[in-house]
RNA sequence: GCGGCCAUAGCUCAACUGGUUAGAGCGCUGGACUGUGACUCCAGAGGUUGCCGGUUCGACCCCGGUUGGCCGCCCCA
């Protein structure tokens, strides 16, 4: 096809046939995270650069290479953001919550922007819905937040997610860990691979989930996060664990796994979906605590945790899993003559003011034509009006999908429909 | 950012070692059936073969560049 304008790289388009699969999926977040007691927020999506520097790091690969960062007309610094989690906390800092309530729990959805190498599942403006809590430093509440991952993932009906934890200590105990790591690494520099030479300078814990096997070796034998944990941070790691198998929730310890961000301390986790689809990109969703997070950013010193999902990916899965989703017209009205165009126009119209999905070919044309139209909208009824349902006031619904036609009264068209409607609609989530 | 594969109709793909008007299925529109969809049959519309340049008497095919897509690395959701 000619090229003339379309989407910049690795920006999509959603139309209809794919956007009902977006929708289900925000509309069961929405449903499921209100259940959790977490409202939503919406912040711009643009912020200042600063707050990306200092809150996800300068040093990751997010900050250092991937945002869209440019000057505005009045020379301020602005970056596209990369993330939800720093705006979220730039924005509790400046409403001052924390002197309105202790306990606050947020959800947000919408898109984020990397500049990055396009692959499956992975795009430069992609989406993300994610929650934060912020106040509570207790186990109960890092469970809560997984909890609520995995009941989102369940009821979207994903299978095979397998859930992955770990904790990476706190200021007390991280620093002695982190020593002991280089001190390692070090000695064994030669085995590494040059990206992990790298990594030693820039941040020594991605050296842990290498995908070299050299390296993970190397990496298997070296000093182990969680036998360096301080004892307040072992008790909230063990107090995790009890209480995401007192709620039945499967996970693994894995003690290897890091997050890409700077700001985590004590719990980590990831939702990893192991189907082909997704390839390399794995990773449905994933979050932790970041107690030092709000303060960091001049904010009070109030602890947090949270998680982000990959949007782009559920839909992936929810693709290969061909479910329906999206509503369909109740009802087709069909013209038979030019004579009952009119007439026809306006019992669409009231019928919808009833409440009633219907549709309606505006252009008129064959009968044969507007019931093809109708077959493909998937109608449940059509209904036929001619000369002469126009003078008797009585016509036909006919069952699309089988089975004799119903008599109907033309005023009375919406309450039949809904009488002879198999279940009542599902509400906008489908939630049950 | 590095390495490899690919690009033909809206979609999935054909087109002999370079040879003349680039085909099919699905989809779309209309008809067979003048008031009834899906099945069947018939017809029609739809392409600067991603783009630019080169080699050649001649390029969808060969070469270079470019753009876009896919896979691996890196990283992440």
């Amino acid at each position: 096809m000619s090229q003339t304008l379309s989407a910049v790289k690795g920006m999509n388009d959603l139309l209809p046939g794919e956007i009902e699969i977006w929708q289900h999926v925000e509309g069961l977040a929405r449903e499921l995270f209100g259940r959790y007691g977490y409202g939503e927020i919406r912040t711009p999506m643009l912020e200042d650069t600063a707050l990306f520097v200092r809150s996800v790091g300068e040093e990751t690969d997010i900050v250092g290479k991937e945002m869209y960062t440019f000057d505005d007309k009045a020379g301020r610094s602005l970056s596209l953001r990369p993330e939800g989690t720093a705006p979220a906390a730039r924005a509790y800092i400046e409403h001052s919550i924390l002197n309105q309530e202790p306990l606050t729990r947020w959800f947000y959805t919408g898109p984020m922007f990397r500049y990055e190498r396009m692959k499956t599942g992975r795009y430069r403006q992609f989406y993300q819905v994610g929650a934060e809590a912020y106040g509570s430093k207790e186990p109960a509440q890092d469970v809560e937040v997984m909890d609520m991952v995995a009941q989102f993932l369940q009821k979207l009906g994903l299978q095979d997610i397998a859930l992955n934890l770990n904790s990476l200590g706190d200021e007390t105990c991280r620093p002695a860990y982190h020593a002991k790591l280089v001190e390692y690494l070090q000695a064994h520099i030669e085995e590494l691979c040059t990206d992990c030479h790298r990594r030693m300078e820039k941040n020594p814990l991605r050296v842990l989930d290498c995908k070299n096997p050299t390296c993970q070796a190397v990496a298997s034998k070296g000093p182990n996060v969680l036998e360096f944990l301080c004892e307040p941070c072992k008790a909230h790691f063990d107090d995790v664990q009890r209480k995401l198998t007192a709620l039945d929730i499967k996970y693994v310890v894995n003690p290897r796994m890091v997050r890409g961000l700077d700001y985590y301390t004590r719990t980590v986790f990831e939702f990893i979906a192991s189907h082909p689809a997704l390839g390399t990109a794995s990773t449905v969703g994933g979050g932790g605590r970041y107690d030092k997070l709000v303060k960091s950013l001049g904010g009070p010193d109030v602890p947090a945790v949270g998680f982000a999902c990959g949007l782009d990916r559920l839909v992936l899965l929810l693709k290969e899993s061909q479910q329906k989703f999206g509503a369909t017209p109740d009802l087709f009205i069909a013209v038979a003559d030019a004579g009952s165009h009119d007439v026809a126009f306006t019992l669409a119209s009231r019928l919808r003011r009833e409440g009633l999905r219907v549709d309606f070919d505006t252009r008129g044309g064959s009968l044969k034509s507007q019931m093809k139209r109708s077959d493909k909208s998937g109608a449940r009824f059509t209904l036929v009006l001619g000369e002469l349902e126009r003078t008797s006031g009585q016509a036909k619904l006919k069952q699309m999908a089988g089975g004799e036609p119903i008599p109907v009264a033309l005023d009375d068209i919406a309450r039949t429909v809904r009488a002879h409607s198999a279940a009542p609609r599902a509400d906008a989530t489908g939630v049950s």
